[in-house]
DNA sequence: CTGTTAGCGCATTCAC
DNA sequence: GTGAATGCGCTAACAG
């Protein structure tokens, strides 16, 4: 209970602090006999150093911290696996921000790479804005980006545009011309990019081929299976309702087959539905979705924050761009129009 | 970038550091002039204290570590949010340690509470042992169980057997005689109490009516959709197949009720699926199910933390108990069995 | 009320 | 190679 520290073990090895903190750190400058004796009283002491002495003296706080919305969201929880699997084999803490809120996102923006909490930062969908962005380089924490962008740090994310795109032109190939799009607030304080793309994509996707726009085939609402749910059946039961939707999300997908199924809309005979980020539900609800690698998101994110950590002065990388592969995933719940 | 420390604060206000560590902890004996001058100082250098120095001072690491088996589970998610609540308005960080295979967990377990990394632990649904529980208190880091009980640390968690008791009860009230149980293994490595508990309820309230039990109706293995899938067709394709089907969580039910769509048995015509927890997805597929207070468990998890963290010394607060109720949620996919 | 001093446990110079 | 001294930034106990 009494806690152990170094200088316990140096008393019972009979050797100073210096020679022990070597050892732990395995210094090459230590003979073998004294090495051993260290390791010896350090095994009968059952001592094991204090992260936080250690922090302090080194500087260091072998933890990286993420901010994220929160972790509610599957799509997310396969993220911070992705991160967990690169942090554990490297001996760092994870430290979790959940910032679902613009209140909560500033708060965090503005302490967490302050006080010296953090080694570096990974920030997953938010995005930071010029300030926060000078305040990182000024606090000396490296970040980079998942599913976000700033032209001053590295991030890695899918072309949502792109992603956008296949999935309106997987529908259209499939002969629909009446597609309509159930998304998340495309202007929210929150202001997430991914959500803007992807209708980007819709957009130029119906463009293309030169269907025009219907707005009121576009429903806007807070992210959720439940006002997915409402969106789409505000969709379905308009006087001329879509053949075809797209949905920003899975998880707003299932919403999108829950109305057609409050409705008596049997899919795909009567409308077809896809996702986007093809989660681990995905597959068993059949559903046809756009394929992201997200647990890779979180792997690779995280390689790039320690290449940034390890590298100095902080800032001083180039800023590296990663884009992903998306996938077109098809199922059981797209198909050709009715009639 | 040159960190600025309390020393700078003082010289630029013309106190001393203590007076300046006064303010920042708030202590009463300051002058108002004095803490005026200091704020100003603080906030003329853009000030903010090292956490980690006052954490090697505090002996307080002011973070929490939550080891669970991985967060990817629906329920587990809902758990974390809960701590998560609890902690963001203490000012606690969170930690989590993914501990998905014996070996980490016992490296957890080992590691963790060990070098000061936390002030307390929370376990979710990991059973310690008693050397894991020796070495907590050795380590005087207080630790609370979510989902799991040990004699020595308190607990909050749900009555498993009578949740088991009240699925089966609500099939044999419904008239049903042959009921089928799809679950985890009962006996594993990772050991896992519930899984276990629920079995005995459901055999106990068979017991209780007459109804004998029969092993090929209690089919065993992994967790998760795809196994339930398969275990459930088992159970089908009997040749005296169950006409209602206990699955030992939501997730299982959803693998029952593919199996049923698999073979065309129709849900609940001829099977009745009761699943267990009411996640998220629960009420999408009308599932009838056992309801239990996750997102509840993780709050009271962490205030009982807590409660045990400002105690002294460790493990002199006397063990808590805490059961929440679940609650039966009948919906769709159990009724009266066939004939 | 307030300045000063002594650690917290470790890593890191230095001399030896 | 190795021991002793110094400092990381802060809190707390002690004088004033």
């Amino acid at each position: 209970m009494a806690t152990v520290t170094i200088r316990d073990v140096a008393k019972k090895a009979g050797v100073g602090i210096g020679t022990v903190s070597r050892v732990i750190n395995n210094s090459e400058s230590v003979s073998d006999p004294t090495r051993r004796k260290v390791l010896a009283a350090i095994e009968a002491l059952d001592f094991s150093p204090s992260l936080v002495a250690r922090r302090l003296s080194l500087g260091k706080t072998m933890t990286i911290g993420v901010i994220l919305p929160f972790f509610t969201n599957p799509s997310y929880v396969e993220r911070l696996r992705g991160v967990e699997s690169i942090l554990s084999a490297r001996d760092y803490d994870l430290i979790l921000f959940n910032a679902d809120t613009v209140v909560r996102r500033d708060s965090y923006m503005r302490d967490v790479p302050r006080r010296e909490r953090v080694d570096g930062l990974l920030l997953i969908t938010h995005v930071p804005d010029d300030d926060d962005v000078a305040r990182f380089l000024r606090a000396g924490v490296p970040a980079v980006l998942i599913d976000s962008r700033h032209p001053q740090l590295s991030h890695v994310g899918i072309d949502d545009v792109e992603g956008g795109y296949t999935a309106t032109r997987h529908l259209i190939e499939l002969g629909h011309a009446k597609i309509g799009f159930v998304s998340d607030y495309l202007e929210t304080a929150l202001n997430f990019m991914p959500i803007r793309d992807r209708f980007l994509g819709y957009y130029q996707a119906l463009e293309e081929v030169g269907i025009p726009f219907r707005a009121e085939y576009h429903r806007q609402g807070e992210h959720g299976r439940l006002p997915a749910r409402r969106l789409a059946r505000e969709l379905l039961s308009l006087a001329d309702p879509p053949t075809a939707i797209f949905a920003y999300s899975d998880t707003q997908a299932i919403g999108v087959l829950e109305a057609a199924r409050d409705l008596g809309v049997a899919v795909p005979e009567r409308l077809s539905v896809i996702g986007f980020d093809d989660v681990e539900g995905a597959e068993y609800w059949h559903l046809t979705t756009v394929h992201q690698p997200l647990f890779e998101s979180g792997v690779v994110g995280c390689e790039l924050l320690f290449e940034e950590m390890i590298t100095l002065p902080v800032g001083s990388l180039e800023v590296q761009e990663i884009v992903l592969d998306t996938r077109l995933t098809v199922r059981g719940t797209t198909g050709p129009p009715p009639g």
